[in-house]
RNA sequence: GGGUCUAUAGCCAAGUGGUAAGGCAUGGGACUGCAACUCCCUGAUCGUUGGUUCAAAUCCGACUAGGCCCUCCA
C-alpha cells in the first residue's frame, strides 16, 4: 500500500507498527449544525480508506470523536463555544444540540454507505482523560500555567513545524480581524489545553479542574480519545487539509510530548470540495446538505460516485451540472450491472486477474477513479460471464459501496401492471395520444417504462 | 507577505520516462408508432516556457493561473 503522507510530503509505502493491524484515527465533527456535502466528501474518502486497507487484509481499528464541547468561534479564550451559539440559536439545551446533530450526521453517513467506525466516543466524556495528560504535560515543562489558563510551550516540542512546512518567522499571527491576540501567551502560536478564564459569561460546559473550573483546549480531545482508545502508536492520521494547522500540528506536539516518543507515522489529508466561489462554508453561499440534495431529486449515492470519481488529494469543484452527470452515468451503470444473468457460472481465472487490478488501485494512494473504471471494464470483458462480472463487482463493491448490485424493491403493484396493459391495448389500437399519456402519468410517479422484444417491463427511477 | 497543493478534451479523470485509459455530455447510426432504455461509431499532444534524455504529460527550473492554510473550519 502506498499512500501520500503529509508529513514527508510524498507518497510512501504504508508499513503499520504492527503488522496486519491499523490503527487509525479520524477527527469527527462538530455538531452544532448539520454537515456540508464538502464535510462528507472527507468522510466518504476516509471510509473508503478503511474499506481499501480491508480489502487489502489489514484489521482496521478506527476511532473517530464526537466534537460537543469547547470549540470556540477562536481558538484564543474568546469567541462563543459552538455548541453553546447553537443551542441558544435553537432554543434548545446543550447536549439536545449535541444529539440532535450527532444522529443527523450519522443518517447522512448512513445514506452515503459510511461505515461507522466501531469506536465513536464524544469529547465531553473524556474530561479527565484530558486532565490526566494536561498534569504530565505541566510536570515535564511543556505546559505552563498563565492568566489562570494552561498552554502548551511550543518552544518545546519537537519539529513542530514539520507538518505544516510553515516558517515560523513568517507567520502571520492574526491574519483574521476576528482574532484577537491573547496576551498570556509566551509564544503567540502557543495553544490552550485547559481554559478556566472565559470572557464570554455563562458558560453552560465546565468541569472541575486542578487548575479550575474551566473547559479544555480544542486540540486536547483528539490526541486524549487516540491514547485511550488506539494506545501510544498511531498509524494513520486522518483529516482535512484545513486542520493540518494548527490543529493536527498541535497534536503532534502534545501526543509526542505527552508519550515521550514519535506518536503517529502517516498524516493522511483530504482535499476540499469547492463550490464555484471557493471554499464551501455553513455561512455563505447554499448551505449545501445531503438532505438538500435528497429533496431536490438527487441520490446519496450518486454523490458518493461523484466523490469517488475525483482523487482525495484533488480539488473539486460542485456544481450541480456535474451532480447531474454522476447522477446519470450512476443510474446507466447501476442499470447494467442490474441486467446482469445472475446463473451461476464461475471463471475463476480472470476474477483474480481483476482482484489484483483492483488491489493496485487500492494501494496506489487510494486510486478511486481507477477504481471505478475497472468496473467499466470487468462490465466490457467479453472472455467473463455474468456471474463472474456480478461476483467481482460486488466484491469492488465492499470498498465502493455503491450499491452497485442491490435490487431496488421489486413489488409488482398491480396498479402499474394494469397500466402497462392499458397501454399496450392503446398502442395497438394506434391510439398513440392515450399511449404516451399512461406512459407520462407513471413517469410522473417515479415509473419509467421499458420497451423491449420480449414486452414492456418497468424500473423505478 | 510566507507556506502548501493543483494545472490532461465541454465536465470528472487515469497516466509515476517510451509516442494520451475510462466515465459523463455532444454528434451520427441501429432499435421504437414517437420516445425512453440498450448497443455501435465519434474528440485532446497533456497551463506557458526553458532544460535533462536516444525518448517527457511524466524529471529539473522559471513563469502564469487557481485552491487551501497562517489560531471557526472536512
Amino acid at each position: 500500500m502506498k499512500i501520500y503522507n503529509t508529513l514527508h510530503r510524498k507518497v510512501e509505502e504504508f508499513i503499520p507498527h504492527e503488522e496486519g493491524i491499523v490503527r487509525m484515527y479520524t477527527c469527527g465533527p462538530t455538531v452544532y449544525n448539520y454537515a456540508h456535502i464538502g464535510n462528507l466528501r472527507t468522510y466518504i474518502f476516509e471510509d473508503v480508506l478503511e474499506k481499501g486497507l480491508r480489502y487489502l487484509g489489514y484489521d482496521v481499528k478506527r476511532v473517530m470523536n464526537i466534537t460537543d464541547v469547547g470549540h470556540m468561534t477562536s481558538d484564543a479564550d474568546s469567541g462563543e463555544d459552538k455548541m453553546e451559539k447553537g443551542a441558544k440559536r435553537e432554543g434548545k439545551s446543550v447536549s439536545e444540540i449535541a444529539q440532535f446533530y450527532t444522529d443527523a450526521f450519522f443518517q447522512d453517513c448512513t445514506a452515503l454507505n459510511i461505515h461507522r467506525p466501531e469506536i465513536v466516543e464524544k469529547a465531553s466524556d473524556h474530561i479527565d482523560q484530558y486532565i490526566r495528560m494536561i498534569s504530565k504535560m505541566l510536570d515535564e515543562g511543556y505546559a505552563y500555567i498563565s492568566s489562570g489558563n494552561v498552554y502548551f510551550d511550543i518552544s518545546k516540542a519537537k519539529d513542530y513545524y514539520q507538518l505544516s512546512g510553515k516558517k515560523p518567522e513568517e507567520l502571520m499571527v492574526g491574519v483574521r480581524d476576528s482574532v484577537e491576540e491573547d496576551k498570556a501567551k509566551r509564544n503567540p502560536f502557543d495553544f490552550g489545553l485547559w481554559f478556566t478564564l472565559s470572557k464570554f459569561s455563562n458558560q453552560v460546559m465546565k468541569w472541575d479542574s486542578p487548575w479550575g473550573v474551566g473547559y479544555p483546549g480544542w486540540h486536547i480531545e483528539c490526541s486524549g480519545l487516540s491514547a485511550l482508545y488506539l494506545g501510544e502508536y498511531l498509524d494513520i492520521h486522518c483529516g482535512g487539509v484545513d486542520n493540518i494547522f494548527p490543529h493536527h500540528t498541535n497534536e503532534i506536539a502534545q501526543s509526542e510530548a505527552y508519550f515521550g516518543h514519535k506518536w503517529c507515522n502517516y498524516w493522511v489529508h483530504g482535499e476540499h470540495l469547492n463550490d464555484q466561489s471557493g471554499k464551501m462554508s455553513k455561512s455563505s453561499g447554499e448551505f449545501l446538505t445531503l438532505s438538500l440534495l435528497q429533496k431536490k431529486g438527487y441520490s446519496p449515492l450518486a454523490y458518493r460516485y461523484f466523490c469517488l470519481g475525483s482523487h482525495y488529494r484533488n480539488n473539486l469543484v460542485f456544481s450541480y451540472d456535474a451532480l447531474d452527470q454522476a447522477e446519470g452515468a450512476y443510474k446507466k451503470l447501476k442499470r447494467r450491472v442490474q441486467q446482469l444473468d445472475r446463473t451461476p457460472d464461475l471463471h475463476e481465472e480472470k476474477i483474480d486477474f481483476y482482484d489484483e487490478k483492483f488491489r493496485s488501485a487500492i494501494e496506489n494512494d487510494l486510486n478511486t477513479s481507477s477504481m471505478l473504471t475497472l468496473v467499466y471494464d470487468v462490465l466490457k470483458d467479453s472472455e467473463l460471464t455474468d456471474f463472474s462480472k456480478l461476483y467481482l463487482i460486488e466484491k469492488f463493491d465492499k470498498v465502493l459501496s455503491l450499491d452497485l448490485s442491490k435490487e431496488e424493491e421489486v413489488d409488482l403493484e398491480e396498479e402499474i401492471l394494469s397500466k402497462i396493459e392499458e397501454r399496450n391495448i392503446a398502442k395497438k389500437n394506434k391510439d398513440f395520444e392515450l399511449a404516451d399519456k399512461i406512459r407520462d402519468e407513471l413517469l410522473q410517479q417515479g415509473i419509467r417504462l421499458l420497451d423491449t422484444r420480449e414486452g414492456t417491463t418497468y424500473e423505478r427511477i
